[in-house]
DNA sequence: AGTTGATATATCATAATGATATATTACCGA
DNA sequence: TCGGTAATATATCATTATGATATATCAACT
């Protein structure tokens, strides 16, 4: 039984919404999704042949004016029927990789100051990472989408909002700790 | 030039700690490092025996009763080197794969009252992952860790405790909002 | 006696990543 | 106008990672 991997279904769901190219879901996939999935040309491509082979999606070639040529796809019956069975399915927990959590833990290795530093970069990149997060809003609310799709989309950003918010307050609670730590034992280094 | 993976540096890390076998390894991860990090077999084995004919760590079997054997592994000097060098670089930001977000987003395709039930079954997860981190903590203050490993240690506990419960407290508003809208149009059903 | 479960190491097919190859055209500065 | 960079667009490939399975030993329970 050939396994059924996430990405037909990130294809298949973005379809759902409208025609695209791999090109097209690639820059959606890395602006919108950004902050809770990813998907590789190495994926989208070969995934994309074998889902028409399968008849879930349809293709056309488009000629441009000034630009390659554009592949687009749309979604068939059988291909929203298959994504729908999926959504169905209850979904499985957030997959985390966090190699400052990683170093973090294996800080009795280096001075103290080195992990706060650590923690202070990451801090700093999450604040950016909030900020843009935050500057999609806008952008959600007046843009042409369904009330429906407004609503999920707002929701995801969301969730983004109020992880990264941990994170970053986490990384407060942190350097706190771990700077008092230093000072009281300034007179006994490593 | 060949790749450092991460996974090297995660061996490295734990035997800095005390002496282990891979099996040790895996268990230590499953438990401990389960909110933010996992490590595979099929990755931590054959990585084993790479660091040892590079010199990072050295390997000896003991035999034990009732028991497989146990191939024990030390980190060594130059291992040490290598380990240190990979904290001092820079973390990178944490990668998120959450198929929750995910069939959320593509949820105009199904009724929302089922995006509601993919909510509710997430939060119920998310809160006993909450409840098993918390149930560390009393372990790594007593445990015989050293002082520095105990506080690096409840940082990450504290990671995982902030972020799920920025989840759970993102599940019980979506279910709101999304219960909300589902009572507003009960006369005009997709 | 037979099954299950924990301990322990190892490998393999499949899947995923990140980088690179190939092309077309726009745009901008030298 | 020449050359470099950037955006658009599709595609592939070597390297990595995952999840499942194989193999084996012994305890504990049925």
């Amino acid at each position: 039984m050939k396994s059924k991997t996430t990405t037909r279904y990130a294809i298949l769901g973005l379809l759902s919404i409208q025609p695209m190219s791999g090109y097209d879901m690639k820059q959606f996939v890395d602006m919108a999704f950004k902050h809770f999935w990813s998907e590789s040309y190495g994926r989208l491509y070969p995934t994309l042949r074998q889902l028409e082979t399968e008849g879930l999606l349809k293709s056309r070639v488009y000629r441009q004016r000034g630009r390659p040529d554009r592949r687009v796809h749309t979604i068939t019956d059988k291909g929203r029927r298959e994504l729908t069975e999926w959504l169905e399915q209850p979904a499985s927990l957030p997959r985390v990789r966090s190699d400052l959590l990683l170093k973090l833990f294996f800080g009795h290795n280096v001075p103290v100051p080195s992990s706060i530093e650590q923690i202070r970069r990451q801090r700093e990149v999450l604040e950016t990472v909030l900020k843009t997060l935050q500057s999609y809003r806008p952008a959600v609310d007046e843009g042409g989408l369904s009330g429906d799709q407004r609503m999920f989309f707002l929701l995801t950003i969301r969730n983004g909002e109020l992880v990264n918010k941990a994170r970053i307050k986490w990384c407060d609670e942190a350097i706190k700790i771990l700077s008092k730590h230093v000072s009281s034992n300034e007179e006994t280094p490593s």
